[in-house]
DNA sequence: CCACACACCTGTGCGC
DNA sequence: TGCGCACAGGTGTGTG
């Protein structure tokens, strides 16, 4: 389940060992792997023979290495994807997706991928949020962390919706690179339910969310990233799993670190929230799903 | 334009 | 032992 924390782990990764090189052949072993890639699996392989990767780059979830020219491989890990630098002769992973080899004849970059959530595609660059980014993430909004991020917009654009807090903390056209656990962490941390609605938030109260964000991926990211099964998996293979920072997500039942409260799992989206009753008083009244409003 | 439900996937763990 | 099912959940698409 990767998210900004641990995709940043891998692009790192993927700067150290991919950026520079020359891509000598890509095979794609499933097609559902380059299911977005609109010109298909031939392209993709032709595409990127003879290109040099330049340094990798991030906005929230997707990762891209730019080649020569002005296109870019773009991946995004989905559920369960990985990019390992393996040895180019060591024996084929069970989900292995996409291979690339390189030039030089050194290690081979490879997606491999149980779920088959992620995707992998060449596609060109353009302007967006001021810098350039894929085509297909263009309506991705910036994360927090990157220089361009508009505090100032993201709150006015969050007062503007019409829903609850943490459906708009995982819109990634709103906020890119939060996912379910991160939004979860940072709604304990700001004290906030996950229901809360988004137009009676006040501007310090919104800022201090994105600072609980900020401060949450931040310190999971010095931690080498964070997962909840072994699934995830960085750029050299080595497990990103790491929990020890997770007050709240999967901790059902489990005394609150702030209170000491047993913590509640709730249903939401069809996936689990995490919340202290206690620190994150559920809102009463309007849009608490089965109840009528005041 | 907006909000939301749902499809897409496979492996794991649990109850019966 | 094996079967069925809930669960993990990010994103694109379809619907109202």
């Amino acid at each position: 389940m990767p998210e900004l924390p641990e995709v940043e782990v891998v692009r790192r990764g993927l700067e150290r060992w991919v950026s520079g090189r020359t891509v000598a052949a890509a095979e794609v072993f499933h097609p559902r792997a380059v299911r977005r890639h609109v010109p298909g699996a031939e392209e993709f392989v032709s595409r990127l023979r003879g290109r040099t990767v330049g340094t990798a780059q991030r906005r929230g979830k997707y990762l891209w290495l730019p080649l020569d020219g002005s296109d870019a491989v773009l991946a995004h890990l989905g559920m369960s994807g990985q990019l390992l630098v393996t040895d180019p002769g060591s024996p084929p992973e069970k989900h292995l997706r996409i291979r690339l080899s390189f030039t030089d004849g050194g290690p081979e970059l490879r997606f491999v991928d149980q779920r088959t959530f992620g995707h992998v595609l060449v596609t060109a660059l353009a302007d967006s949020a001021g810098r350039p980014v894929p085509e297909p993430i263009t309506h991705i909004a910036a994360d927090p962390f990157e220089e361009h991020f508009d505090a100032g917009v993201f709150a006015r654009r969050l007062r503007a919706r019409q829903t609850e807090i943490k459906r708009a903390l995982l819109d990634q056209s709103l906020v890119s690179g939060i996912g379910n656990i991160y939004a979860d962490e940072a709604l304990w941390r700001a004290g906030l339910h996950g229901a809360r609605p988004t137009e009676r938030l006040t501007g310090p109260k919104i800022a201090e969310l994105l600072d609980a964000a900020r401060e949450v991926m931040s310190e999971a990211l010095e931690e080498g990233g964070t997962s909840f099964d072994s699934l995830y998996v960085n750029v050299n293979g080595e497990s990103g799993y790491f929990d020890r920072s997770l007050a709240v997500y999967g901790r059902r039942d489990l005394p609150c670190r702030r209170c000491g409260t047993p913590i509640v799992r709730e249903s939401f989206m069809n996936r689990s929230s995490y919340s202290c009753p206690r620190c994150q008083p559920r809102p009463r009244g309007l849009r608490t799903p089965g109840r009528a409003g005041p």
